[in-house]
Order: C-alpha cells, then structure tokens, then sequence
DNA sequence: ACCGTACGTGAACCAATGGGTATATACGCG
DNA sequence: CGCGTATATACCCATTGGTTCACGTACGGT
C-alpha cells in the first residue's frame, strides 16, 4: 500500500505516465522515445502495474501497455483541500470543482 | 530543485500540510496533534520550507508556518494532462444531473 | 529447429533519506 | 543571571530504492 505520491516521485516513473497520457505505447517505445535503459523501464512499468497506474496486454512479443487513471484521481482528491488557496480567482475551474464536489449526496443544483 | 513530487512522497509531511490546509500553527502545535517527536516535525518544516511549500514568520520563541500554494499549485498543473481520462465521466455525470434537473422544460446552466 | 527480438527478473552496488539522540541557539521571566 | 520553554541542527544508523549487469523466457520468422 504505497501513497501513490511515493510512487509519482521518480522522475522516469512521472515521464512514463506523461508519455502514455498521449497513447499506448510499447516497452520498446518507451526505451528509445525516454532515452533509457530497457531493464529500468521494465522495472518502473513494474512499480507503476503493481500499484495500479497502469496496464498492459499482450501483443505478440511485446506488452502494449496503457494508463489507468484511478490513483492520479486520488492524488487530485487530496489536492482538494489546498484548492481554496489558489482557485477563489479562478471561477471557471472554481464552478468545475463546486460540480465534481456532488459525490451522490443529493445535493446536485447548488446556486 | 526537488520535485514536488518527492516531497509530498514522505507521509508525515503531508499531514503537516493538510493540518497547515486549516490555519497557521506553530511547531509545538503540530507536535502534539501528530504526536510526532519535534526533531521530527522540525526537520520535515526544514525541507518544506527549503522547498518553498511553507512559510514561517517569528513570534516570540515560536515560529508560526503557514502554508504556500505555489508548489501544490504545480502538483495540480501536471495533473492537468491527465484529466481528461477522467473528465468523460463527470461530463457524464453532470449530464445525467442536468436531466434529472430539466426533467420538462430545458435549463440547462451548462458551460 | 534455430536465432534474433522483446521483456522481465534476480543480485550486487551505491546514494539518498527518515528516525533517534544529543546538543546548540534564542527568547522570556523571575 | 540562571532556568525553562521552543525550535533547530549535527551526527549516526538502518532502510529504501534506483541503476547496472547478467541471465531467463516467450514469441515469430526463416
């Protein structure tokens, strides 16, 4: 049960899910396009399965691996409560948070 | 020059945080609410300050921290790639509410 | 059946970091 | 001035985590 901060806080592991925000990509892909090592690859893509980040399916020879957005979620929940610090001057993304905050409680037509 | 990211990784630092999220607090403050050893909380205070996620201002013996946004504010800017694996949802979301809402004629407040 | 490609994994190595202890500094008070 | 309170820091130690090297495995083409 690592924080999913723990795992965000490798650089090459943030540059990974950066990549796969934009598409799949194979192990292969990842090696040339972030200039690293296979085996370093293959291990951050380890950290980042076993804790959810991502997934992959197999494709001949190759993983095809995929972003699963749930722990960068919960990351945003907990920036939640400092939004208050910056967002008051911001309406647009102040009425985009006042919405996500309805989570089934009933209340859905605040205003 | 650390990340942000690396930061947030210590658990302990972000409790301190989110107890800062509420108001101001002195050192000794936070002490006994975390029930953590001072050498502890001051240490985390060190590194939070050297990276710019709090401020503290002198009061007699006492040093009172308070919070500073700009880094989280980076946290929630390198989300920013990633909401849109979520955002579908609470477009979904927002959409079924406004039906239950207009259920006859149409007013929709989207935008 | 081989061989190259594509990935994963285990072990050894090394640097960074958090916790604990002891100590240093600053301040207010009697 | 000496003492207690409040906070910071230096040092040591144990652990963690990332990188590299070497090897293992699975698959497809020829």
């Amino acid at each position: 049960m690592e924080s999913s901060f723990a795992i965000l806080a490798e650089p090459n592991r943030r540059a990974i899910l950066s990549l796969l925000a934009s598409a799949e990509r194979s192990v292969g892909e990842m090696e040339q396009r972030l200039r690293m090592p296979q085996t370093s690859v293959s291990k951050h893509l380890r950290v980042l399965r076993d804790n959810g980040f991502v997934e992959a399916r197999v494709e001949a020879q190759r993983r095809v691996y995929r972003l699963n957005p749930k722990p960068l979620q919960e990351v945003d929940a907990w920036l939640e409560q400092f939004r208050r610090f910056w967002s008051r001057h911001i309406d647009a993304l102040e009425k985009h948070l006042d919405r996500m905050d309805a989570p089934g409680a009933g209340k859905k037509a605040r205003k």
